[in-house]
DNA sequence: AATAAATCAATCATGTTGATTAATACCGGA
DNA sequence: TCCGGTATTAATCAACATGATTGATTTATT
C-alpha cells in the first residue's frame, strides 16, 4: 500500500499509542482521558503526556467541560477537524470523483466528472486539476496538513473491452506522485469500499467479517481482528473470482454488469435515473443473491465469520432486496458444523469507495499498524 | 486457547523480543548474536543483554566458536532442548496418544492405546497415568519445565454416532487441568496439524498459506502473516463444511471416511495393513481432488493465497496421489483474475496432529504474540 | 591494516507508581 | 432547607523503572 515516497510526510510519525488515542476516539466519538486510560490499558499519566503532545499538535481538541457526575468534571477529547487532511480520488469506467477529506471523516469538498470512458490521460489532468484546486481552497496551515492521497481504482482496468486498452502499461500511482508533495496510495476499489466501512462507517462491527461490495464488478474484503486484510499481493477479497456451483465465477452472475445484460443498456452512474423493471431486478436478485451466499458460506467456513456486509454502488432499496434474496438463499445452503452468517447492509453505499481512498493515507499516518482498520 | 489457568506457569513469562529471538532460532537453525541483531531490527547491545538472560535461563546454548572467516569469530546460539518441555495429547476415534516434546521440538517419549472408541474416561485415566509416567521419567530439573498439555481433539465428538455420545457435556480441557501443575490447550486437530507444520515443519513456507489436513474428516488451517488464524469461535479452517457444487459439503467428498465408505470397511490408524484396491483409491483421488481443488480456488480468491500445503493421517503414497489429483482438478477450474495456487505435501503425516497439540503450550509461552506461528 | 563480533558505558524514550490537587455529588445533622 | 464533611472521580506532578539506543572500546581473525 505504502507508495515508496511514503516517507516525505508533512507532520511527524505519531508512535502507536498516539495513533492509538486518536483511533479510538475515531471509533468512539469523544472521550475523556480517564475513558482513555481504561480503554488503551495506560496510566492516567501516560494519558495526560499523550494527549497534551496530541492537543497541542493540532489533532485533538478538547471539548467542553462535563459537569453533573460524582467527582471531578471531565473533559472529552475530540478530533480537531483541521487536524490532518487527506484526498481521496475514485476512478470508475465513466465516472472520476476526487473529494477532500478531513479528519474526522467528512468530505469537505468534492468534484467528479463523467466521460464515455476514463482513459488514463484524461484522469490525470482531472486529478492535477482538481487537486490544486481544491488545495488552493484551503487556509495555508491547512494545506500543509494535506497528509496524502489515495486512488481507489479497479484492477486490471485493461481487460475491460479495448477502449481501456490505454491503461495497460500505465502507473497511475506513480504518474500522480511524480508531482506531489505528499504520498500517494492505490488500492483496488472493493477494497476501499470495506476500508471506509472500517474507517468511518457508523454501525458498530465484529472485529471480523467479509463485506461484499457490488458495482460494475463484485468485489470484496476481508477484515479480520478489526483489520482489512489486502493479501501478499493487494488481492484478497477477490470475491468475483470465486468459483460458483455451476462452473462459472461469481462476477458473472452478481454485479451491476450483469444486471445490465439482463436490462440490455447500461445503467447510469448515479441513483437518478436508475429504472430496472421489477420483474428483472427481482430475477437479477435471486441469482446474484444466491452466488453472494454461496460465497458468504465458503468465507464463513473458512475464516469462522459470523458477519457479512453488504454494500454497492446501487439504490438503497436494489441493496435491500439483494440483501434479502442472500438471506433467503443462505438459509436453504447446507450448514452442518458451522453457523450461517448473519447478512446486513453497509452505511456507506455509492460513496465507499471514495471514502475508502482517502481512508488509505489516513490509515498510513493514522491508524494504530499503519494498516487498514 | 489459553486455559483460565493458564497463568500457573513455571518460568517467568519473556518478553516479546526474548520470544522473538527463540522463535528466530526456531526457524532457522543456530544464530549468532550479529545475525539476529541484523534479523530483529534490534541493536547489537540488545541482544547481548538479550542473549545473556536467555542463556542464564537455560533457553538458549552458546555453540562451539566459528573461526575461518575474517573479524572476530562468532558463537551460534542453538536452542537448550532442555530449556522447556511440552505435552501433546492426540485424541482420535481408535487411537490415543500423548508425547513428551523437548524445546527443540523432538518427541522424546511417546505412548499410545488402541481402543474399539474412546471413552472420555479412558481417555482422562489414560492421560493422567501416561503425564504421570513421562514426567516421573525426566531428571526433577526438567520436570520442573514443563510449560503446558495441548490436546489436539476432533470438534463436535458427539456427533461422530452414539459410541461418542458419552462425550457431550465432558470439558476434557477443564477435567485435566484441575489437577496439573501447568496450563491445558485445547484445539480442533486440523488446526494443531497445521500449527505443526509452521511451529516445527521443515519446509521454508511462505507467510500466508492454506493447510489442508484429510483424517477421518477433513480439516484445515489458515496461515496469514505467518500466524495461524483461528477464528473468533476457533472454528476456522473448518474445511469440512464447506459448500460444494453439487450442494454437498467437502466432508462428504474428501475424507477417509469418504474412503472406507467406498471400501465398505475401516482403515487402520497406522500404514500397516492400510491395503485399498488401486481402482477406489483412485475414483475416491478423483472425486476428493476434486472438492479440495475447489476449496484451494475459493481460498485463493478469498485471501490471494499462493501455496496449499496438504497433509493428511494417510500414507505417503495415498497424499502424493491426492495431491496429484488435486493439481489435475485445479488446472480444470476458471481462475480469470487470480492465480492458481500451487499444491505441496506436508512434511508431517500422520504426527502433525500430535506435534501440534504440543505446540500449543509451546506457542503460548514462546512465540512472539503468544500465537500460534 | 581491515574487518567483523561482541561488549562497556552513558543516555534516551516511554512507560509506571504513588502522592497530590481539583471539582463535583452525596448525605447526615442543625 | 441549608451546610459542611466525605466519598468519588479526573487529572496532574514528581520520581523512578524498563528496555531500548548510540558511540567508544575490546577482541580475534584474515
Amino acid at each position: 500500500m505504502a507508495s515508496d515516497s511514503a516517507n516525505d510526510s508533512p507532520a511527524r510519525d505519531l508512535s502507536r499509542n498516539e495513533r492509538l488515542i486518536l483511533s479510538l476516539i475515531r471509533r468512539h466519538g469523544p472521550l475523556a482521558r480517564a475513558a482513555l486510560a481504561q480503554r488503551t490499558g495506560l496510566s492516567a499519566q501516560a494519558i495526560t503526556n499523550l494527549t497534551r503532545k496530541l492537543i497541542s499538535e493540532g489533532f485533538l481538541d478538547p471539548g467542553k467541560v462535563v459537569r453533573g457526575k460524582v467527582g471531578q468534571p471531565s473533559t472529552p477529547l475530540a478530533l480537531a477537524p483541521d487536524g490532518a487532511w487527506f484526498l481521496g480520488l475514485k476512478l470508475g469506467r465513466r465516472l472520476i470523483e476526487l473529494a477532500l477529506v478531513d479528519f474526522t471523516g467528512s468530505v469537505r469538498m468534492h468534484r467528479q466528472e463523467v466521460c464515455p470512458f476514463a482513459h488514463p490521460d484524461r484522469v490525470i489532468s482531472f486529478a492535477r486539476q482538481g487537486i490544486d484546486t481544491l488545495a488552493a481552497s484551503l487556509p495555508a496551515a491547512s494545506r500543509m496538513r494535506i497528509t496524502g492521497l489515495g486512488i481507489a481504482a479497479p484492477f486490471r482496468l485493461w481487460d475491460w473491452g479495448d477502449e481501456m486498452a490505454p491503461w495497460r502499461g500505465r502507473d497511475l500511482q506513480a504518474e500522480l506522485a511524480r508531482d506531489l508533495p505528499f504520498p500517494v496510495f492505490l488500492e483496488n476499489d472493493a477494497s476501499t469500499a470495506c476500508a471506509a466501512e472500517l474507517v468511518f462507517g457508523r454501525a458498530a462491527l465484529p472485529a471480523d467479517f467479509l463485506h461484499l461490495y457490488i458495482a460494475h464488478f463484485a468485489g470484496g474484503g476481508v477484515v479480520l481482528d478489526g483489520r482489512l486484510r489486502l493479501g501478499p499481493r493487494r488481492n484478497a477479497g477477490a470475491l468475483g473470482s470465486l468459483p460458483m456451483p455451476d462452473g462459472r465465477q461469481l462476477l458473472e452472475l452478481a454485479s451491476v454488469a450483469t444486471l445490465e445484460a439482463r436490462l440490455g443498456h447500461p445503467l447510469p452512474p448515479d441513483d437518478a435515473g436508475w429504472e430496472v423493471p421489477d420483474a428483472i431486478e427481482a430475477e437479477w436478485a435471486d441469482e446474484a443473491g444466491r452466488a453472494l451466499a454461496f460465497a458468504a458460506m465458503s468465507a464463513t467456513a473458512l475464516l469462522d465469520l459470523s458477519l457479512v456486509v453488504l454494500d454497492g454502488a446501487v439504490p438503497a432499496a436494489t441493496r435491500a432486496r439483494l440483501a434479502e434474496a442472500t438471506r433467503r438463499a443462505l438459509a436453504a445452503m447446507p450448514a452442518a458444523g458451522i453457523d450461517r452468517p448473519r447478512i446486513v447492509e453497509g452505511s456507506l453505499g455509492r460513496s465507499a469507495r471514495m471514502l475508502g481512498a482517502a481512508a488509505l493515507p489516513l490509515s498510513h499516518f493514522f491508524q494504530p499498524d499503519g494498516k487498514l482498520g
